[in-house]
DNA sequence: TGAGATAGACAACTCAGTTGACCATATGGA
DNA sequence: TCCATATGGTCAACTGAGTTGTCTATCTCA
C-alpha cells in the first residue's frame, strides 16, 4: 500500500510528463533500427520503414494508388510515387486491369512477400529479445497498458505518414 | 507460476511481434497531438513538435547555431534555418556575441519561456490524465521497462531529426 | 604575426510530400 | 443511347526540412 502512495506519487511529479513520450519514441526507434538492421543482413539493404507500411497496405488488400493512398493517408500523386519506386525496385508489379481501363492493379512480387516474411520474423524474433530483456510479464504489461491507451493493436499504416517514413538511406 | 507460462506465450506468439512499435509510436502520436491541441489552446497555435525540441535544447544550454546543431543532431545549417524561424516567430533572440564576434547568441524571449512552460504543464497534465486511465502503477511499470530497454529518460533531442518533426501546419 | 580552426551564411541540391490541371475510362439517369 | 459526372492515374510546379559545398569573418595559438 505504500507503495502505491510512492508510485502515484512518482507518476505525477511534477515536470517529468515530458519523458514519457520520449521513452515511446527511443523504444520505437530502437526497434525500427534493429529491424532494419536485421533487414539489411537479411538481403534487404534498401528497405526504409515507409516501404514495409506499404507493402503491408498492399499486401492487406490496398490494390491500386487510390487505395493505397487511403490506407496511407497520402495523396494519390505520392501514393502513385510510392508504387512507382517499388515496382521499379522489384518489390511489386502494375498491370492494367481488364475490367477497367483505368485502373493499374498491384500485386506483390515474390521479393515483395519475402520482405514482408523477413519483416514479420525480424519483428518477432525482436520482440522476443525484449521480453528476455525487460521479462515477459513487463513486456505483457507494457503492451495491455498502451492498448488500454492506444485501443486497438490494429496496424495503422498512416501513421506512417505523420511520422515521416523514419531513417533515410541516401 | 501458470499465469508466468501463459504470458509467455502470448508474448512470443509468432506473427504478433510488429505490434509493440505500433503501439509504441501509436502512444507518442497520441500524446504529441494532444499538447499541440492544448498549446493552440493556450495562445500557440504556430508551436510545432520540432519547436519545442530546439527552444528546450536552447533552454538547456545551447547557446549558438552550432551548438544547436550538435543537440539536435543536424547540420549547423539545418540549425540556423531553425533559429532564424524561430526569431521570427518571436520565441527568441540572437545578438552578436560581445566576446567573439562570429558568435550569435540565442537566447529565448519571455514568449519562448511561455511556450516551455506551457509545454511542460500540458505535458505534466496529459501524464496525469493518462495515469488516470490505466491506473499509476501500470503507467509507472510502462516507463520502467521502458527506461530498461532505452536507458535513462533523458530527453533524447536529437531523435527529433530521425522522427521527422511530426504534423505539419500548413 | 601568420596558419589553421571555428561560427555563420549563401547557394544549389535532395527527398518526400503537397496542390492543381489534365486525360482516359466508367457509369448512371434523362 | 448518349451525355454529364465521377473516378483512376499522371504530369508539372511547388513546399519544407533537411543535405553538401563553398565562402567570409573572426578567433587562437605556436
Amino acid at each position: 500500500m505504500d507503495n502505491q502512495v510512492v508510485y502515484s506519487v512518482r507518476v505525477t511529479e511534477s515536470g517529468r510528463g515530458h519523458e514519457l513520450p520520449v521513452l515511446l519514441v527511443a523504444g520505437y526507434r530502437m526497434i525500427i533500427d534493429e529491424l532494419h538492421r536485421r533487414l539489411a543482413e537479411r538481403g534487404f539493404p534498401d528497405a526504409r520503414p515507409a516501404d514495409g507500411y506499404a507493402l503491408q497496405a498492399i499486401s492487406a488488400g490496398a490494390g491500386s494508388a487510390v487505395e493505397l493512398a487511403a490506407a496511407l493517408a497520402v495523396s494519390k500523386q505520392a501514393a502513385g510515387k510510392t508504387l512507382e519506386q517499388l515496382g521499379q525496385r522489384g518489390y511489386l508489379k502494375r498491370a492494367i486491369d481488364p475490367a477497367d481501363g483505368r485502373r493499374r492493379t498491384v500485386t506483390l512480387t515474390s521479393r515483395g512477400h519475402d520482405l514482408l516474411a523477413a519483416s514479420a520474423e525480424a519483428f518477432d524474433e525482436i520482440h522476443r529479445e525484449v521480453a528476455d530483456r525487460i521479462g515477459d510479464r513487463a513486456l505483457a504489461g507494457v503492451e495491455r497498458a498502451l492498448r488500454g491507451l492506444t485501443g486497438d493493436p490494429v496496424i495503422r499504416t498512416d501513421t506512417i505518414g505523420w511520422l515521416g517514413g523514419g531513417p533515410r538511406i541516401h
